[in-house]
Formats: C-alpha cells, structure tokens, sequence
DNA sequence: GCGCCATCAGCAATCGTTTGCAAGTCAAAT
DNA sequence: ATTTGACTTGCAAACGATTGCTGATGGCGC
C-alpha cells in the first residue's frame, strides 16, 4: 500500500479518480469520493508529499534562515531568536507550509544564493540581517520570495518587517531622562543595521550636549561576551547612570556585571533593554525594557512571503514598538 | 534552465550523462564531467530535490518535534530548547539533512502519527516527552525511524537520548547537603518524565529523614507561572534554606520570586538548577546548575536516528551529567 | 425510440531525476 | 583481420502524483 495506485486496484477505480477523491478537486460523483476516502483512512494512506510537489511545481516549505554573521554557533542563544522561531512554526502550519530551518554561518558569500537556488522552499525568511546586507540585497535583486527582519532601508531591493528601531531608542533615551538620567551609554553591536537603527534613535533623542558625552560600547551577541565586555568597562571605572543595551540578553549581562562592581541597579544605574524576552520578567531586578511584537512580526513576514509567493504585490511592513517599564530604571 | 534535459541539450549529451556528471555516480569520462560542471555552474543549474528525492524514495529531511504537553504556545520559550534546536541544525546540516521543525500542541492523540505517516520526512527526532508517554509507546512500536529526548525506560519500544536525570538529581542532593543545607524542596514539572526521574535521584540521594521532610513543589515550565508558583510558596511564609529546581529557568524564576521577599540568595537559601543555559552565567548570582551537554546530546540524536535509517541496529544513549557551581549557592 | 446533454471516471502525458541495460567506440591481443 | 574487453554514453523505464481530454453512461424531452 504505498501508492496511489494500489489504493485504485483495492478500490477498483483508476488512480486519477483516486487523486480526486483525495485531493479534493475536480469533479467526482461524491459517493465514490466518500468510499475512496473511506477506504484510504481504513489502510492509513496518505499522499506522497515529494510526488505531489514535484507534480505541482512547489515544495511546500519556507526556509528559515538565521545568519550568523558575528557569532559563531552561538545566535541562537538569544531567546528572542527562538521566540520568533516559535511563532514562524505555528504560522507556517497554520497555513500549511512546513518550516525547513537552517542556521548558516556565512562564511561563503554565496550561502543564500546556494540555498535559494536549491528549490529546497518556495520561499524564504531571512531572521535577522547580521552584517550580511551586502548579500541579502544580491539574492533580493533576482530572487523575490524572501523577507527579511531586521530594519528597512530606504530602498532595498528586498521585502522587510521589523520593529521601528528608531522609534524604540528614541523611546528608552526619554525614559531614561524622565528618570533623571544624564551620564548615559548604549551597549550594542555595530554591524547589524537593526542596532545601528537602535542607537541611531537614542542618540537623536537626547538633547545635544548629552549626545556627544554618551559612550558607545561595542559588544558582540553572545551573553559571556557582552558580560565580558560590560565587566571590562566598569571595571575601567566608567560609572554611567542609564543605560540602553541594544538587546535584553545584553541588558541583563551589564546588570550582572554591574552587580559584580557593585553598582546597585537601579539605585545607581538605570537599564534598559530591547526585545521583551520572557526572562526579562524574571530578571532580577525585572528588566525594563522596549518590546518588540515578536507575534505580529511573524504573522507579517509568513504573509508577505506567502503573497509573493502567489504573485500579489506588497510592501515591507513597520512595527511600533513599546516601552515596558519593570525594575531595572 | 529548468531541468537537465536543457542543461544536456546545451551540453550536446544526454540526460543520463548530465546526472551522473553532477551527481558523481556511475562511471564519465572525466573531460564530459568536468565539461558539463562548468556549464552547469555557468548557467547556475541545480538539481530539482523534489524529483531526485522522488526518485531516491527519501525526503533528505528530518522532522524536529517538540511537543508542548502542558504549556501551549510557550515551550520553546526555554532556552534548553533553542539550544538544542540550534545544535540538532548544525549536525544535520552537517550531515546533507534539512531539519523540518515542527511545533506541535498535542491535542489530538494522533499527531505523532499523522506527522510520520505524511511522509515527510526520512525520520525523526522528538524533543522531549512531555506528557505525551502512550502516544510515543504507540507509535513507536510500529515506526522506527524516531528518537526521542528524554528519560530512558525500562523498556520502551522507542530510542531514546537524554541525560542521566536520576544520576543529576542526585548531583544536586548531595551539593546542598555539603552546604549544610537541611530545609530541602523541590520544584519542577510533574508530568514529564525527565523531571520526576530528577525528583527520584534527588530524593533518593538525601538521607532517609530529610527525604520526608523535603517539599515537592509542582511547577509549570513557563517562566511567569513558576515565577508565580514559587513567589506564592514564599508569601506562604515557607522558608527552605536549599532548593533544587528542575531547570534552569525555573530556578531563575525562584531567585527573582525570593529577591521579592527579601530571601538572600544564596546566604539565606542555595539555590540549585538544571540545564545550564547561557543564561545561568550571567543571571545575578550566577546559577549552580546541573549541566547536559546539549552538543553532545545533539550529536547522538542524529547518529542514532540516521543508523536507524540505514538499517543499523542502534540502543539509547545516556549521557552524564555534571555539577556546576556558581554563585547561587 | 431517438437524440441530446450532463455527469462521471479513465487514459495517458507530465513534473525532473536516477539507473539497469545495451550499444557504440577504440585499442590491444590474437 | 578478427576477437576481446574496457570505457563511455544513450535509451527508456521507473518514482507517485495531477489533470486536460475523451469516452461511456444514463436520464430526459420530444
């Protein structure tokens, strides 16, 4: 009982009516269909999904990619990343597609070319835009179905759906100063745009004087490095008293890091974060910090994939982000 | 370009030539094959994998599942499981495999069922037992091709790979004894099986009167729910001086909940997880933690299941499991 | 009783590969 | 000159589904 065929001599029909009893379409007198049916559920049948989508010219998946680009084998440490994965599976399945993950460390420039050209998916989300824009927008030149998260750009030549980074650091420099804050530093990584986009928005909501005297610390995605380097900037006896980390991961480094120089947070020290991971409420102290909507971001990259997909035109989407207020400022 | 026949019309060969040239089977010439490589990479041609899949009766892809037992739409919320799915990418990857993931609410008894028998992929890897025994029993007394994360049973008609949760509970055990801790309790899930098996070891370890004397404390794997499950112990006026959480992330939420009511962590109570996410590392204090090596875990899961593809005849893995000490206690 | 039309189901081509078999070529051995 | 064998390559049949087209059947009206 392996294929079709075998279900059409059981059932004495031909296989074509088969395929439509199952599948569905076409025209068929809905008493055979009913029996067709019944009988493949009695021998447990079901279609071949690689017969199927070779005949249909599609694969029934997206790719999931998440890029690398900085940090070798340790991205996916960031729940935020597993969040979103969470939220693409449920919506994908939803829908009807099937998820095909693939972590890639792009260390060939033509990883995404590579994967795209497969035909592996239909289509492709790509998480995140690393320091790999130079690629994204090659591959989005030629290639249509994929969407990006991360920061839109003026016009790049690829779909996006992000949180409006700009917005979200505008929003953590006004609460900081509401709380009085004045010695201020923002904790990130500079390749990746949605960062840039982060600190650009801190910075142009400060008023001036405070822009020039705010410290930009370089740091890298993985919890022992920002932790390393946060440690490594008290321990040089830099004592800001509000600070935006560019993610929520990197936020609770500094505070443990803080911790250790004996900085009270918040007494002495204001943090922010960015994304609203869960653990940011379990934090101690709970974390304050700027959301980003990971639900409706994925809801909004499987539409968009999906539309273009089926040809229909569309444009990047913009999410507004909100600030959380917890324990930490 | 679609095909090979157009790559073999332009070639001035045959279809088979094109096949084995790019494939590297049976036997070529090598000038045709090296000819008909660099046109087919002149003209960026890939093999369609849907058909060749078709042809080779396989998928090449193997389905990750992930049961959410009790906590819908929140599991992976738990870093174990993101690094886990992280690592379980790169071994297939590494291995010529795509990881088809699959979230999966186990409402209806036969989702298991429904997802081998579709076909779509070549095998699989189920993470964690959740509550979903029977169903695994079930399906796995028929299907072989399925590992599952987990504890080992006696005898399951299924493989499994999992750390020696008895053997890590009893890590935690003796580790707050030799912190002169008396007043014990235990706070983890008592659906899963990984985790009662935790319990076991603990208790088990403990000397016969503090074995009555230690709490059991039913959880959900959720950050906020074991947040608020620990923090209602407390307002209960209960005071244990040592406690062994089932995870790492509810042992984060257990300090967070005693931060609340000023319970000095670890002078007043030690606090002891399991897992050890990145995170422990830079939670304040930093976490004691029972550590699975995760990698590793990874590694034996993709072994064993590709051996079962291949035929081979293959028996669970149990990994050791080691204490880390850190500030927590 | 005949023709017409609607309805239903089967035939066979097709999607893009892989691979057993056989045919062709060419050089060496007889 | 013929046989032998090694090497290369092509032919065509699969893999398991979908679907346009066509033919069969039966009901109905005249």
């Amino acid at each position: 009982m392996r294929s079709i065929a075998d279900l059409a001599r059981i059932a004495g029909v031909s296989v074509s009516t088969v395929s439509r009893a199952l599948t569905g379409k076409g025209t068929l007198n809905e008493k055979t269909r009913e029996r067709v049916r019944a009988l493949a559920d009695e021998y447990g049948f079901r279609l071949n999904v690689s017969a199927q989508n070779l005949r249909l010219g599609r694969t029934g998946a997206i790719g999931v990619l998440l890029p690398l680009g900085h940090e070798r084998g340790q991205h996916l440490s960031d729940p935020f990343f597993s969040a979103m994965l969470g939220h693409l599976a449920d919506e994908l399945a939803e829908r009807g597609y099937d998820l095909l993950m693939s972590r890639v460390l792009p260390d060939r420039a033509n990883w995404l070319d590579d994967f795209v050209r497969s035909g592996r998916t239909d289509g492709v989300i790509v998480i995140g835009q690393s320091n790999q824009g130079a690629v994204l927008e090659a591959v989005g030149k030629t290639y249509r179905n994929m969407v990006v998260w991360g920061a839109s750009g003026a016009d790049l030549p690829y779909l996006t759906v992000g949180t409006d980074n700009v917005a979200g650091g505008a929003l953590a420099a006004r609460h900081l100063l509401e709380r009085g804050r004045r010695r201020l530093a923002f904790f990130g990584n500079i390749d990746a745009p949605e960062f840039v986009a982060r600190e650009r928005g801190f910075l142009e909501a400060l008023p001036e004087e405070l822009r020039a005297s705010t410290e930009i610390v370089p740091i890298h995605l993985t919890p022992e490095s920002s932790f390393a380097a946060a440690s490594e900037y008290f321990a040089a006896g830099n004592r800001p008293d509000g600070v935006f980390a560019a993610s929520d991961i990197i936020g609770m480094s500094i505070v443990a890091a803080a911790a250790e120089h004996g900085i009270a947070v918040p007494e002495a020290m204001s943090v922010v974060g960015f994304d609203d991971i869960l653990l940011a409420r379990i934090a101690t102290p709970p974390l304050t910090t700027v959301r980003q909507d990971i639900a409706e971001g994925a809801r909004r990259l499987v539409d968009l994939v999906l539309q273009r997909i089926a040809g229909e035109d569309v444009s990047s989407a913009l999410l507004d982000p909100v600030l959380i207020e917890r324990g930490s400022s």
